[in-house]
DNA sequence: TAATAATTGTTATCATAATAACAGTTTGAG
DNA sequence: CTCAAACTGTTATTATGATAACAATTATTA
């Protein structure tokens, strides 16, 4: 292959825009079927519930790779809004283990097939080796950052 | 190829990652050289009005890939920090052209051989084909999302 | 020309991302 | 056992991302 132009390649560019088009869509797929009173990224919570209802907090921030201040608040409003409750551990008083309300649950059943046909969406006309490639070459960024700037990430 | 276990290929949440490494990157890389009082995001301000100076707001968002309040903040903080001015254009009293202090100029000559360096990293080990297989990948994904949810990105 | 639409920058609002610091609790080394 | 270290959740702070709405200005069109 010829020499490349890597402006046209800019990295942070396109990682910028592919996210934001990914989030505007799970927005938008959530809007179009009524359930946009809560984001994509509480859904997530709520969603990892169904599949493992009692987490507590740090599990799911590592779980979904958030940090806890930023589980902390997101849980705060599904909490207010009435999808989850925290209830305290008796083995360990630090931990406030996270459940699905009955009303997160319906919400979560709602949200599923959402998730799948948004899922279906994204890799669209990606073979199979196409979606191991784009997750190999993300990762190998990734690992680049960490070995140069010795990221805990 | 066998079929592949999605949940290993969560594009979302590869995403985050690769954005969160991509940002911890960027800053560590320079806090290394110096240059923590702004962010990468106001460094791409800089860097980018070295190469067309007097842009103005609304181009500047165009080509970064963010929108308008957000560049209205962001230049906020780098005209309070002295590194870039507003100016009045004569011809269209809706526009502010956007110049570089003296102190941004050298500023971003500073920041410039860090941007080289952080490209550098970010591809090790890429050969050309793969660089453009990731971007083309990104750029799939995004497509998707544009004709299934109508996006305006 | 006059009314309407579009553009530009701004403000406000809400949510996420990331870091630092803290209190309460638990663990573990000496 | 004791005390320092680590863990858990929280609060506070700063910046970005995204949307809605606004005033001032410019362009369009009827």
């Amino acid at each position: 292959m010829k020499e490349i132009n890597k402006k046209q390649f800019n990295l942070g560019f396109e990682l910028g825009l592919t996210v934001s088009a990914y989030r505007a869509a799970g927005q938008k797929s959530l809007k179009l079927n009524g359930l946009e009173d809560i984001t994509k990224e509480q859904f997530g919570i709520l969603i990892l519930l169904t599949m493992r209802d009692g987490l507590y907090q740090t599990q799911i921030a590592n779980i979904l790779g958030k940090d806890r201040p930023n589980i902390t608040r997101m849980i705060d409003i599904l909490e207010t809004k009435g999808y989850i409750r925290r209830e305290k551990d008796s083995s360990n008083r630090r931990i406030l283990k996270v459940f699905l309300t009955e009303k997160g649950q319906e919400k979560a059943e709602i949200a599923k097939p959402v998730r799948d046909k948004f899922s279906e969406v994204q890799y669209r006309g990606f073979s199979n080796e196409d979606i191991v490639t784009l997750v190999s070459l993300l990762r190998r960024v990734r690992n680049n950052f960490k070995e140069e700037y010795n990221l805990e990430i």
